[in-house]
RNA sequence: GCCGAAGUAGCUCAGCUGGUAGAGCAGCUGAUUCGUAAUCAGCAGGUCACGGGUUCGAGUCCCGUCUUCGGCUCCA
């Protein structure tokens, strides 16, 4: 499986994207809150120009949680900035300005952009270059529209409220930059973020959400609950995992193997380096070097003298980096370099070729929870969400076409499985097709196959009753893909999983089967990852439960407080304990001398699944008083019942 | 990688315009033996991210580096 994150597009976007296509003539329907926060941005520009009438506009759109206006503007607007400019907007929604539509001529709206005065109060000395831009790529059949409030005119093809006095309550939020139209190659612009609702209820709620969700945020519980964490001496993006985030791997794993095995997968492990040679073979390389870490070389003195490669060149010390490790020449002299390896299916290829296969043994499913690392960009690192080392719940299934579609039916199942058990009720699959147009340069050159491949894919996901959008020209190189989309129970989204057909890559390696009629055929694979990265699907976890883990997952499964610590009572504590960790239970004691208040505390505060309070009236009875995360005081109950109900939940995975 | 911001004890944070580094929690020690979210006291804990510079004097000002954060870009 290549892709721990492959793309990373909202669904909302694509849906966005193809509302906008029937656009080319109308506009796109915009809700009542879009209108009011695409007027917000409006108003936003109105009150930039007033403090600095220089600023040149480019896009001010409406999006998820609110809006913003790109400014490319000498003086760098900060948050301080932030006050007086929403002065100015207040009193521009005070005058309550109607916004007035204005059609004109292609003519017409270039010359009022020549003259500055478009995103302007009035005619400027530089011309609005952005929009002069926007003008030049709007199509010729379409109709070109101003929109005026008060002294402030845009291009724009709207809708807007009726008034500014319409805009109920606004706040700008943030400040960062964007490159003009997404191009790096393009100027960089400030882009000032805001948010505006009907009325100030709704912007009020709307921050306690945020306040919320930052509580929920894997990085402050990751830190809060000792799962895991940074180091700069380890490096950026490479995580420790703490035993208590250790746990939650163990238990994926362990559902992963479970699942897999009894799915027909055989396991398989492979090391964490690969020859140079590997990767010239797959395709990957030079294409995906920048993306990988740089490359191990044998210093001189150890390399056998006659078996060096055409190509090869000691990379020198500082120099950088793309061209440090230029790839050798030929991938059939054996290279001296070697490479982390980022995705695990060449080796796997290799496995494959390793012993001769008949179609008798089709499907052949090999799984690993194989170790990547990938030289992300600095800028890119994100908590556990874009890492640099990552382990993927990885396997690579190859079969003949006809398995093709029971195959990869099968995969998908399992995906619904497990978004079942862990409660994943918002997922969408999106599911990435070829585009004609780039055959044989970002796509294999072979259209019968993409053709077939992805009608065979389409065909499974519209008889399963999957939910998935189709975005074109967003496949891998060598076959169609599916990314999972999901979203966390505070609305954030996550690409959590992938699932790719390559019909290209196993012929590169000279993979076949001999079928039924003698001949040797390149089997498909399917690339698969249903529970993607430890350190993506953990991410995900965390915000999920807001660190409250069902039992089987909990860290900490069950705390023993016993009340006080005197020897007998101590005792007793201790045998529920060794009970509980005979049976492979995550538990531990709290034999300090706190006052069982504080011990609740720090349980609760560790989030601690199933605390038992133990005092001598319990020991007394044989009992133990159960007490649940969240759920609180449940009462005194039998020993035995207690511990066979925490076993059970387990076993079953119980959420 | 690009633009901007930030980095003070294990954690959360205070430290005004430069004048010897502080709190709470956690930790350790002792007391407390308490029936469901924090008992009390004492102790210890810092190269103020790192490296340069300005200054009589730098956590504070300047430069560089690293890391993180907010975005952008990228993502086989």
């Amino acid at each position: 499986m290549h892709n721990q994150e492959t793309n990373e597009k909202s669904a909302a976007e694509d849906i966005a994207a193809a509302a906008e296509k029937p656009a080319a003539h109308g506009h796109p329907p915009m809700t009542e809150v879009e209108r009011i926060r695409h007027s917000a941005a409006h108003v936003l520009a109105t009150a930039i120009l007033r403090l600095w009438p220089e600023a040149q506009f480019a896009a001010g759109p409406p999006v998820e949680n609110g809006f913003y206006y790109d400014v490319e503007l000498p003086h760098r607007i900060s948050p301080e900035d932030f006050e007086k400019i929403e002065a100015e907007m207040k009193k521009e929604i005070k005058a309550n300005h109607p916004f007035a539509r204005i059609e004109v001529s292609r003519a017409e709206a270039l010359a009022l952009a020549h003259a500055g005065e478009l995103a302007a109060l009035g005619p400027r000395p530089a011309a609005s270059k952005f929009k002069l831009d926007i003008i030049e790529n709007i199509s010729p059949n379409e109709t070109i529209s101003l929109y005026r409030n008060g002294d402030f005119t845009d291009l724009c093809a709207g809708p807007h409220v009726m008034r500014t006095g319409n805009i109920g309550a606004f706040r700008l939020t943030n400040v960062a930059s964007a490159y003009y139209k997404g191009d790096e190659k393009n100027p960089q612009l400030q882009r000032i973020y805001g948010t505006a609702f009907k009325n100030k209820t709704q912007l009020d709620e709307y921050f306690t959400m945020l306040e919320e969700a930052k509580k929920r945020d894997h990085r402050k519980l990751g830190k809060e609950l000792q799962l895991f964490t940074f180091d700069d001496d380890v490096g950026p993006g490479l995580p420790l995992w703490l035993p208590r985030g250790a746990a939650i791997i163990e238990e994926l794993e362990k559902l992963a193997k479970e699942t897999e095995f009894a799915a027909g997968y055989q396991r398989v492990r492979t090391p964490h380096i690969a020859r140079e040679n590997l990767y010239l073979k797959s395709g990957h390389l030079p294409y995906y070097a920048d993306s990988m870490f740089p490359p191990m070389e044998l210093a001189e003195d150890r390399l056998p003298s006659l078996s060096r490669p055409a190509g090869f060149q000691p990379a020198e010390a500082g120099a950088d980096r793309q061209d440090a490790h230029p790839p050798s020449q030929a991938g059939s002299l054996t290279s001296h370099r070697y490479y982390l390896k980022a995705m695990n299916c060449p080796h796997h290829h290799k496995l494959y070729a390793a012993v001769p296969h008949s179609y008798r043994d089709l499907p052949l499913r090999l799984a690993e929870y194989g170790t990547n690392y990938r030289y992300e960009q600095s800028g890119e690192l994100f908590g556990l969400m874009r890492v640099r080392s990552l382990q993927m719940n990885d396997a690579h299934i190859y079969c003949t076409e006809e398995q093709f579609e029971s195959e990869f039916n099968a995969v998908n199942q399992m995906y619904l499985k497990y978004f079942k058990l862990f409660g994943i009720e918002r997922y969408v699959m999106r599911f990435s097709t070829h585009d004609p147009a780039k055959l044989g340069e970002k796509f294999v050159d072979n259209s019968e196959l993409w053709l077939k491949t992805e009608g065979m894919v389409r065909g499974v996901l519209q008889r399963s009753g999957i939910n998935y959008v189709e975005v074109p020209n967003e496949a891998a190189f060598y076959g169609p893909k599916i990314d999972v989309q999901v979203w966390s129970a505070i609305g954030r989204e996550f690409t959590i999983a992938t699932n790719q057909v390559d019909f290209a890559v196993p012929a590169r390696f000279g993979l076949v089967y001999k079928d039924r009629d003698n001949t040797e055929k390149t089997p498909l694979c399917i690339h698969r990852a249903p529970l993607g990265t430890h350190e993506r699907f953990i991410g995900f976890l965390i915000e999920h439960y807001a660190g409250n883990f069902p039992l089987w997952l909990a860290p900490e499964q069950v705390r023993i407080l016993p009340l006080g610590d005197d020897a007998p009572l101590l005792e007793y504590a201790r045998s529920i304990y060794q009970e509980l960790r005979a049976h492979e239970v995550r538990a531990e004691l709290d034999a300090s001398s706190d006052h069982i208040k504080a011990k609740i505390a720090a349980a609760e505060q560790m989030k601690v699944h199933t605390m038992l309070v133990i005092g001598n009236r319990d020991m007394e009875a044989g009992a133990v008083s159960v007490r649940v995360h969240g759920q609180g005081n449940l009462g005194a109950k039998p020993r035995a019942e207690v511990i066979a109900g925490i076993l059970e939940a387990i076993a079953t995975r119980k959420s």
